[in-house]
DNA sequence: CCGGCAATTTGCGATAGCGCAAAACGGGCC
DNA sequence: GGCCCGTTTTGCGCTATCGCAAATTGCCGG
């Protein structure tokens, strides 16, 4: 396992406040690996051992009812921690996290926490403040999702996501990961029956373009105009 | 303004790891005011000046789309805090808080947080799993609204409240508070119409009693049943 | 290069829930 | 005690979206 130099991390939010040169220190506690893609990092029920900081690849964060069905809390990008249960309380995953990618991740032991709050108070106020961006990201969704049609929410969601992991690219913005039809309707709460549907429809008017797995905008502005149209509004 | 009791407060969770004695310096910080019933206590978009402790009485928080609709974020008993924005880094209010009931809230200055979190260090770890809490149970309403159908919906929603704010009569629980078809639609995802038509199902049913802005739940037992019921088990 | 599998597309009902509108209701205030 | 207004109820048609099923497609592995 190689030692992961400072630099890596140095700029992330989690780390504001904390000298460059006491990174080492924190870097002590921890180690890192690389997730193949489609491989599970840790499942929703299971004992929070660890956090993690995502170094490179991208990660799904996917949350299960008792009977089945599942939703996909967010994607992790580059930068990002998660598994954060133990910050706020929690002795075991409220969520399962899955490589959609080959990614690496730092990994630290959730025992650590404590101990590196001590040593640099800032982290709890980091802390604070990511997960707090994550509540007002949710009651957003909840907006949406009480308030919006199903179009208009995949118009957002693809949208946040070409914002989060878009590649520019001469004819459009790609989203960096593969992405399916499913996914797209665990984020919005619909089917990916009617994702396919949108997205066909899009398609042929130009406005992305997609495939197995890959979508591309090829056209953001028009689908800011959807996502923000009001159920009735605009021409035929 | 009425000098606060400090035993009033001492068992807070956001007060936990603080000693008693030390909550005087505290409540030098902070004044109490009375919010009289359906009255405004801070609207979303306003400077965060203060954050706030409910001490008696209930307070809705609700968030508004540009285009005007809006849902009920959530219902705030005693004990529990509000308006916390400063907390995760926001300058505005992002929701919009009432009384529904004639109300008095401890009211503290966003500008003291920073001195006495630097005083009382517990006090950012409990407000990091407040916070925490409620991202958990917003993941949970977004995994609801996203896998079961409006009647679960509304079921789950009453329990909760019941069991937050309930009133154990010997005929049923009474929700403590004033709350119409509308408040539930809106925390829902629903529209006022549907949920009536599903209280007026299950008040033929005795399910439960309810009238204007009132709810008893006659028969939780039967109530979780509906919530925790799949769309299509059950006889008609 | 081919087989097989997972992802996607699409057609075709079925329906839960919406939206509008009107009527009934209930409480508080004067 | 009666009036006025906000809340609730309910009928009725409509449609966005689901659900199922079958056909198609594109990749990956061998």
């Amino acid at each position: 396992m190689a030692k992961v130099d400072p630099s890596l991390i140095a700029h992330l939010p989690l780390f504001g406040g904390v000298k460059p040169e006491d990174l080492d220190e924190v870097l002590r506690e921890a180690r890192s690996a690389r997730y193949p893609k489609n491989s599970v990092i840790f499942e929703q029920g299971a004992d929070a051992q660890s956090f993690f900081l995502l170094l490179h690849g991208h990660v799904r964060a996917t949350k299960t009812t008792p009977t089945g069905e599942q939703i996909v809390v967010r994607y992790v990008v580059p930068g990002e921690t998660f598994g954060l249960a133990m910050a706020i309380g929690l002795a075991q995953y409220p969520a399962t996290a899955t490589a959609v990618d080959d990614s690496v991740v730092l990994i630290l032991p959730t025992a650590a926490w404590p101990r590196l709050v001590e040593r640099f108070p800032a982290l709890t106020a980091n802390m604070l403040q990511t997960i707090g961006t994550r509540l007002q990201e949710s009651h957003t969704r909840i907006l949406e999702m009480s308030t919006q049609q199903v179009e208009q929410r995949v118009a957002h969601a693809l949208l946040r996501l070409a914002k989060q992991s878009g590649k520019k690219l001469d004819h459009g913005i790609e989203i960096d990961f593969p992405i399916s039809r499913q996914d797209i309707a665990q984020m919005t709460g619909t089917t990916l029956h009617t994702v396919s549907r949108i997205l066909s429809g899009w398609e042929s008017q130009g406005l992305v373009e997609s495939g197995r797995q890959r979508i591309i905008l090829r056209d953001p502005h028009r689908i800011v105009l959807l996502a923000e149209r009001t159920a009735d509004s605009g021409p035929a």
